[in-house]
DNA sequence: ATAGGGTTAG
């Protein structure tokens, strides 16, 4: 039994003076339990627990005798009980009637729905007709409506809108109300727009249910034809108009509606609260203005935790990392508790630096914070873990995660996609497929590049064309241009460019450098030259095709392509990114650039370089010169290789960490072709495992060996 | 006279 059996208290009046709306000096000498029913209403308002059991127990013990068996005080209690959260007691209550009303019922149905059980509510609703000889009336079927839409019954749903119409109750307001927010919740928007075309009457919200149905669902355009209806026909918006339209300003990055709406805000006289005003914060981040956002933010007199994370996800959705990081300090110095929100940006911002310490440090507080459960949280831990190379610490998040969304399971699979993985990604998706949770669009681009990896042409190949399709999941980019790196990987490369050809998709540079780079690996510098010739007249300005192509030339000593390829980069102002390494020793950040010797142990660092590449020339390191700039003499450009950020860096973590340490370091480019083949020596000499990220993957070096297979 | 209902930010 959940409840404590009641007692009466030994002087409720003394106990009861502590709360000031019951105190009413000028009533007299009336007890504060002379109108019980109104006390426990205002118990159920203000959710307090105690003085509304205090009421139940007057109500047992009082003087005339059995209060508890009339209706009225026995809905109140139910009421009570509900809105407090004791559904169960609740529940015993209305068991225990021996008449009830239609009010029991619906008191009772409103508390299982706003306690997350709204199938009880379909349970009981069929029930009432046969149990108690009772018809639904308006507040039923708006209580039994709202159940269908948090559930997503659409089919209850349906019957019970038929039944709406046959008792004639359509025209109440809050039902026709609750009928478009079930179409809308259920992604049924053409049932959502009949009601509030069909149905007479209109407010606020019926307005609000259709245009956040049509944002959540993704019909943007739709919301927007929407938004017009509704400012010719309905001028009267309440916050949650506004909401909705900055919502759907931010989906649709559209900053000038954004700030449309905003004008409108501030000309009307509407409050704007926290809830709004966090909406705000948002629409400017998300459609890129941080500047706004930040003012807006700057200007608010109330916050709360959801507006200061609102603004940390607006520095984080604009690359600003170190920005949204800081404002967390600034967060704490006001004592503003940090969320399971909160710590998911934090944690998708220390991601994005891959700061595996700080995600460390991020790790301990959420776990001490209790935030660690949710699903939000261990997502962003997985992909932290992982963006930051350690793979291992994403795998222990996932299988502590209870409650994983589909979000959860694609993070762990491309995780092990990105770092080479191709067998954990695939045996996970099986897992996947037997777990509650469906694969979507997201995971296939997972499997399909573990597909990849593994060198699984058919499998792959069955994925796009059968499993997707079964699944009802239409193939996208991502997915065709998977497939030209499956069969290029494979060795397939006139397959690969066939497939391009024949397939009807509007093809992007990425897909096209794919093939080039399978090209390049494979050392098909034909085809890989006369394709990247077409892509460079695709799109004259992606610094990627003109790398591969140099490269292509040098490495067939084709020094006047070489030539003419730095002359048209040259002439068009194409310039490559320096090479940039770093990585993380204790709390510190080190950061290399090629060639650069601003470091200040620079002359140790080179010494060390000098000494690892001696260690390897015996194992067969030659230096590729032919990866340096033609118009350097050969001992020059052997020079040039030992300056590279990434072999700066992994002598600096060599010499700086303990011998059985990993060496985790984060490279801007592509890894070159010289670091990578001394990579693997490195870890073979040093007996350390050496991860780098470059800018598509991870290279996990050990043994001599890289997860990559030497294709990257 | 009296008890019960729909939309809402990161």
């Amino acid at each position: 039994m959940a409840m404590p059996t009641p007692r009466p208290p030994r002087n409720p009046r003394a106990l009861l003076s502590y709360v000031p709306f019951l105190f009413k000096p000028n009533r007299g000498s009336s007890s504060p339990f002379a109108d019980p029913i109104k006390l426990l209403k205002k118990s159920a308002e203000t959710k307090n627990l105690r003085i509304g059991k205090l009421v139940h127990a007057h109500l047992i013990t009082s003087t005339q005798a059995s209060k508890t068996q009339d209706v009225f005080h026995a809905n109140s209690l139910i009421n009570f009980y509900a809105k407090c959260g004791d559904i169960s007691i609740a529940r015993q209550l209305f068991d225990q009637m021996s008449e009830r009303n239609i009010v029991s019922w619906s008191a009772l149905m409103a508390g299982y729905l706003h306690n997350g059980l709204a199938l009880e509510v379909l349970v009981l609703f069929k029930q009432m007709f046969s149990v108690d000889n009772l018809r639904p009336n308006e507040y039923i079927f708006a209580i039994a409506l709202a159940s269908c839409s948090v559930s997503g019954r659409i089919e209850e749903g349906k019957q019970c809108h038929g039944y709406v119409l046959k008792s004639g109750l359509e025209f109440h307001q809050y039902v026709k109300n609750a009928l478009i927010h079930m179409y809308s919740r259920c992604s049924d928007v053409e049932g959502a727009i009949w009601v509030l075309n069909t149905l007479p009457g209109y407010d606020v919200v019926s307005y609000n249910s259709v245009i956040n149905g049509l944002v959540e669902l993704g019909y943007l355009k739709e919301a927007l034809e929407a938004t017009a209806r509704m400012a010719s026909e309905y001028k009267a918006w309440d916050n949650v108009t506004y909401i909705s339209l900055f919502g759907l300003s931010a989906r649709l990055k559209d900053l000038n509606l954004g700030k449309q709406v905003h004008g409108q805000m501030l000309k009307s006289d509407l409050d704007c609260d926290v809830f709004v005003s966090s909406a705000i914060v948002d629409m400017y981040g998300k459609c890129g203005n941080i500047l706004n956002a930040r003012k807006v933010f700057d200007c608010l007199q109330d916050r709360n935790v959801v507006s200061w994370t609102a603004l940390m996800a607006a520095y984080f959705q604009n690359g600003c990392f170190e920005e949204a990081l800081n404002l967390f300090s600034v967060m704490e110095v006001e004592d503003f508790m940090p969320n399971e929100y909160t710590f998911a940006v934090l944690l998708n911002s220390s991601a994005s630096l891959s700061a595996l310490r700080l995600g460390d440090l991020l790790h301990a507080r959420i776990k001490k914070s209790g935030f660690k459960g949710h699903t939000i949280v261990g997502n962003a831990l997985i992909i932290m873990y992982s963006k930051s190379g350690n793979i291992k610490g994403a795998n222990k998040v996932f299988s502590d995660l209870i409650f994983r969304d589909s979000v959860t399971w694609n993070a762990m699979i491309s995780g092990y996609s990105h770092h080479g993985l191709g067998k954990e990604a695939l045996d996970l998706f099986q897992d996947m497929l037997t777990s509650v949770v469906s694969p979507n669009y997201v995971t296939f681009i997972g499997v399909l590049s573990a597909c990849a990896h593994l060198g699984l042409v058919q499998e792959g190949l069955y994925y796009l064309n059968h499993l997707m399709r079964k699944m009802g999941i239409e193939p996208g980019l991502e997915h065709y241009t998977c497939i030209v790196g499956l069969l290029s990987r494979a060795g397939l490369l006139d397959e690969a460019e066939n497939f391009m050809r024949s397939t009807p998709v509007k093809w992007d540079v990425i897909a096209w450098r794919t093939l080039v780079n399978a090209c390049h690996v494979l050392r098909n510098y034909g085809l890989g030259k006369r394709i990247a010739e077409s892509v460079m007249l695709m799109d004259p300005h992606d610094v990627g095709t003109y790398i591969l192509l140099s490269n292509m030339y040098a490495k067939e000593s084709r020094w006047d392509g070489v030539v003419k390829i730095w002359k048209l980069m040259r002439e068009r102002n194409i310039k490559k990114e320096p090479g940039v390494s770093w990585l993380e020793i204790r709390n510190i950040t080190h950061v290399f650039v090629s060639e650069d010797n601003k470091h200040p142990e620079s002359s140790q660092i080179y010494e060390k370089v000098g000494e690892l590449l001696a260690k390897i020339k015996p194992l067969g390191y030659v230096p590729n010169i032919a990866a340096v700039l033609h118009d350097v003499e050969d001992e020059q450009k052997e020079n040039y290789l030992s300056y590279h950020s990434e072999k700066l860096a992994i002598a600096y973590g060599l010499m700086k960490t303990p011998s059985e340490a990993s060496i985790r370091v984060i490279k801007n480019l592509r890894m070159c072709d010289d670091c990578h083949s001394a990579a693997k020596l490195i870890s073979k000499v040093t007996n350390r495992v050496i991860i780098v990220r470059d800018a598509n993957r991870f290279h996990h070096f050990q043994d001599g060996c890289c997860s990559c297979a030497d294709y990257w």
